[in-house]
DNA sequence: ACATAATCTTTACACGTGTAAAAACGAGAG
DNA sequence: CTCTCGTTTTTACACGTGTAAAGATTATGT
């Protein structure tokens, strides 16, 4: 940059200037600059620039699982609106490891980012590491939350009772009463959803009934999982004229494999049959398995949006003791073929 | 780093050096810090440590969308290695934007990466930022490359001539020949397997036949692209009876989705069809459609590991002039439904 | 206890940029 | 032409850590 002005023939801090704000400079400056950047090509040290500063404009980003299509597109969407209010992202995965979120949000104060966008694992083991950081910097949970302990939090994701109550209220109307798939437990909302279900049953007045599931240390390869499940039950007989709602639609598209293999779903066009399956956030491929998958849709660009949105205020504002803001997004019916 | 030092009571170099290597100082002043670290919680300033080094053992990845579980597995398994080999991996995507592509490009030079590691989207309006900074630092291209242009840099991917060939050996002796869908020119994997599957058609001697799709600019949305083309050719009564080698997997899923519709498939046990599909890649979710998919899995973690291989060889032993070192993987057959 | 090697302390400078304060400069108004 | 105000330059210090050199201290082997 010494180099640069030198050549340019302004000096250094004039140039610094330039590169914050390239409206703060005269026209005449600004011109000539511009005009030397397109022969030499330089740009400024992206650490240097963020060591000596009350502001990195840096939002961190973690995730449980990359993997994953939801929070990929989360991301995207995050992205884009950081980026349109002058913030980089910087993405880190936990590869489901609790010891790797510890990890992550280590990394991300040593980075002095200003804020920290979360979706949870939700095991205790990284509940420490939080705990320290949310004192630090701004944090806000996405898509889940620890149940208890992070009420001081501002939260941004799905509203599983009005997501949930739609879609069983839908099922119960037009063929029967739904039995509920949940999730091995991994987060907030796999508990939330179990919970809406039950609720939802007993304002329509039916008895709910949810599937047991072998209660495996976290599983996050979903479709493997529900139909290992399913395949076994089946297998002996049991749940194949039912009506199933899955926390996801990972899991149902399992179900629906293992449906498939023992011939429980509708074949040809007009057959019908009593077997159905739903799921809940509109996966980019539920709408090509067969029987195209019936399910709720998440706003997850809502929800992006909000998300960053909050972890702004916090940081330009300042944390607003007390309990966190929460946000929930509304879920839309997708009605498809399975249901 | 200053206050730690003094309250542990040693200088502020020796912590510095714990940082760097644990083993690097004497056990009892090792003991001593690590102490200390119990109760203080103090991380070096990341940007502080990248700022006054030669080397910053940062890799950055940049891949053109991140919306692709082929593209997240990838990022997985070179997170991992690099970690292994205690190096930081930065995350860039494109957003399948060239724009954002260059820009990925500057962001890691102003980081002074060590190098990088990208999946080209492969449009020449980025390909000067990219010829810019393969002369700076160390470069490795994943999964796809230019054409040309490019001979010089280091490319790990799949090898698409085996990974087709095979495929198409597999469905010539066991059902007919197959057709072929490609898919919109995004990326050299498209171009190198049509004309892998032009080069098999001709050891085999049959004759080729590349189904024409409407070129159109790039779209990633490639099972609502296959979808949409199959459903048309379909509904006149076309390819209805052929076998379809997609260049990918979510090509194939779209396809599926279609022939379903127009119940090409077999739909119960023991019922054959003439139509049969085979994809390419081993999607996830390829396990899970109905019919399951069957296709070639390519060795992501091998290509992964390699690439990480590669750059951390040019990064720490300069690079070789000439042409650039290739490595390709080879696929191997997964039979399951569809073909 | 001695020599030697390993480790540590001290001191000083470096990395590339942001930023504050004071002085110098430029353009436009009268 | 002079005054004024906005812009730029100069100068100097700051950010938090790496690192080199020289000297002081501590461990290791005999």
């Amino acid at each position: 940059m010494e180099e640069l002005s030198a050549t340019i023939g302004i000096s250094r801090p004039t140039l610094s200037k330039f590169f914050q704000d390239a409206e703060s400079v005269r026209n005449s400056t600004r011109e000539r600059i511009e005009e030397a950047l397109d022969t030499v090509d330089y740009v400024p040290n992206f650490f240097a620039t963020k060591m000596n500063r009350q502001s990195t404009r840096i939002i961190g980003v973690i995730v449980p699982y990359l993997n994953d299509l939801f929070f990929t597109s989360l991301i995207q969407t995050i992205e884009e609106s950081a980026l349109e209010q002058g913030y980089t992202i910087i993405i880190q995965s936990a590869h489901g490891d609790p010891e790797l979120e510890s990890r992550a949000f280590e990394n991300l104060k040593s980075m002095s980012a200003d804020g920290v966008i979360a979706a949870p694992i939700g095991q205790s083991s990284s509940l420490t590491a939080i705990n320290r950081l949310k004192e630090e910097l701004p944090v806000v949970f996405v898509d889940s939350r620890f149940s208890d302990n992070f009420e001081d939090v501002d939260f941004v994701g799905t509203n599983n009772q009005q997501s949930i109550a739609l879609m069983v209220g839908y099922l119960h109307r037009s063929g029967g009463a739904p039995a509920f798939l949940g999730m091995p437990r991994i987060n907030s909302n796999s508990l939330e959803r179990e919970e809406a279900y039950l609720t939802a049953a007993e304002n329509l007045g039916f008895k709910p009934e949810i599937i047991p599931v072998a209660n495996e240390s976290p599983v996050w390869n979903f479709e493997e999982f529900a139909y290992d499940t399913m395949d076994d039950y089946f297998g002996r007989g049991e749940y194949v004229n039912s009506t199933i709602l899955c926390a996801n639609d990972r899991l149902a598209i399992g179900v629906i494999r293992a449906a498939n293999r023992h011939h429980l779903l509708p074949q040809r066009k007009g057959e019908t049959t009593q077997f159905r399956v739903a799921g809940h956030d509109d996966h980019p491929l539920s709408a090509y398995v067969h029987p195209a998958l019936t399910t709720v849709s998440r706003n997850t660009t809502g929800i992006g949006e909000a998300a960053v949105e909050q972890i702004i205020d916090q940081i330009e504002n300042g944390k607003r003791s007390g309990r966190g803001k929460v946000r929930t997004f509304d879920a839309e019916l997708r009605l498809r073929e399975s249901a």
